[in-house]
Parts: C-alpha cells; structure tokens; sequence
DNA sequence: AATAGTGTGTAGTACCTGATACACAATGTC
DNA sequence: GACATTGTGTATCAGGTACTACACACTATT
C-alpha cells in the first residue's frame, strides 16, 4: 500500500548491514520467513503487502518499533483496533478529540492515565 | 466478517419497518445503493462483506451509530485509523493504557480535552 | 385476477491480499 | 577459476473483499 515502508526499511537494513553481514536481504528474509525476491519487492516500493506478523517479524529483527512500521504501511496494530472495537462510540471520540493535541499535551495525558489518576 | 451486525441492522431495521413501510429491505438497500439480495445475505449473518461507505449509509438511514456499526462488522473508521498511523507510538501507547479505564473515567477524559484544559 | 412489492437462492465478477517457486545475472570469497 | 552469495524478474496461486444480475416464490394491494 503505502509507498513510504520499504524504501524505510530498506534505509535501515543497509545501515545495519555495513556493520553485519547478517543483515543482507536474502538474510532478513530468511529469519523473517519470507521469500528474498518477495522482500526485494517490498522494499523497493512495489505492490507486495506484508501481513502485520511478518511487519512485526521485521521490526524485532531491524530493531525498529512495530507499531511505526505498522503505520509505515499504512496499518493499525490489530490489537488497538480491537480495543476500539470493544467501544466504539467511546474510544473513537475521545482519539479524534486528540487529533490536534501538541503532542506533549498527550504524553502528558498518557502519563497521568499510568499514573493512576483516573 | 463479524456475525453480530446484520442481525443487529436486520432487528433495527424491522422496528423501524413497523412504523413505516419504507423500511423494507428492498427500499432500504436501494437507498443505500446496494443490491436487496446482497442486504438479505448481510442481515442473515452469511458471507457478504460491506464497505465502510455502505455502512455508513446504513447507519444514516437506519439512525444508528456509524462507528457502533462499524465496529460490529470488524472495522475501526477510517478517519480514526489515519489519525492513529500519524502519530502511530504516541496514539497507540494512550489506546492500551485506556484499554482498562471504565468507561466514566474515559468520559471524563473526553470533556477534559474537549474544554481545553490540554 | 392481475399487478406490485417482498425476501431470498444462485451464479458470476473484478480486484486486493499475501504470499511461493524458480531462474537469472552480478558480485564476493576461497 | 570455482563456488557461494547477493538482489531481482517473472509466473503463479489461494483466499478474501465487495459487490451485480437475474430468477423465483410468496404476500399485499387494487
């Protein structure tokens, strides 16, 4: 879908690579499960969705967080959307209420819901 | 996908229909824009995916909540996917963290953003 | 009794998702 | 020079998504 993953994650093998061998594509398929010519596509930027298990597969083995990689690609983590699904009405008002918050302004929200005061 | 929709518009739908003729299945999915044959395998349960623009017309005509809708087909709306991907680790860290806060806890924090305190 | 309207069964369609399998040329390594 | 490894091109595929089109039997309406 989103032009924007592949070339990403393409970026970020390379700069692995140049300290570890490891991390040729043929070789980041492999650990990943995937087929080399499968990923070439992917990070080339060509019609060749990931599902979100080989996207997190990816993440653990680049290092990269799942959850951006996610929307890299144009994803939303299934289990956040569940969590919305269980009520709707509720959670999608208060995230669109959100959507022009500074972003300060929600870790500040997101540490005062950890911290217990609600 | 989810079993619990076409039930739930079938059950509204047939109120609705109680009252006033032009809510029979037939006049309903020709203002909706969708085949009557393909609202009967909907409301029945069976396989017959809607997109979110149909169901959204459903829940215009119906009077119902579109997110609700939604959710009880499987889907989160769009637009609140696309606020999600744009800030994927901060949105998805205060989803989680909400995930157990009941529900006028929640609702606290919706007024709480929506009069500006943030 | 004819007509209109109701819900449903069956078949078919086009495109998207998420891949595999194999071949190939270029580059690196022994 | 042989062998291994690298990235990529092409073909193919099964299943899901999101529908249309038409026929049919049954029930209301006139």
């Amino acid at each position: 879908m989103s032009t924007a993953f592949g070339p990403y994650i393409r970026e970020k093998r390379e700069a692995l690579k140049k300290q570890d061998k490891r991390f040729s594509l043929r070789k980041v398929a492999q650990r990943v499960g995937i087929e080399p010519s499968y990923l070439s596509k992917v990070e080339r930027g060509l019609p060749a969705p990931l599902s979100e298990e080989k996207i997190r597969a990816i993440s653990v083995d680049l290092g990269e967080n799942a959850d951006l990689l996610l929307a890299l690609s144009g994803k939303v983590s299934a289990d956040v959307q569940e969590i919305i699904r269980k009520r709707p009405e509720l959670f999608t008002e208060i995230i669109r209420q959100m959507e022009d918050l500074p972003d300060n302004a929600v870790l500040r929200l997101v540490r005062e819901v950890r911290d217990g005061k609600w």
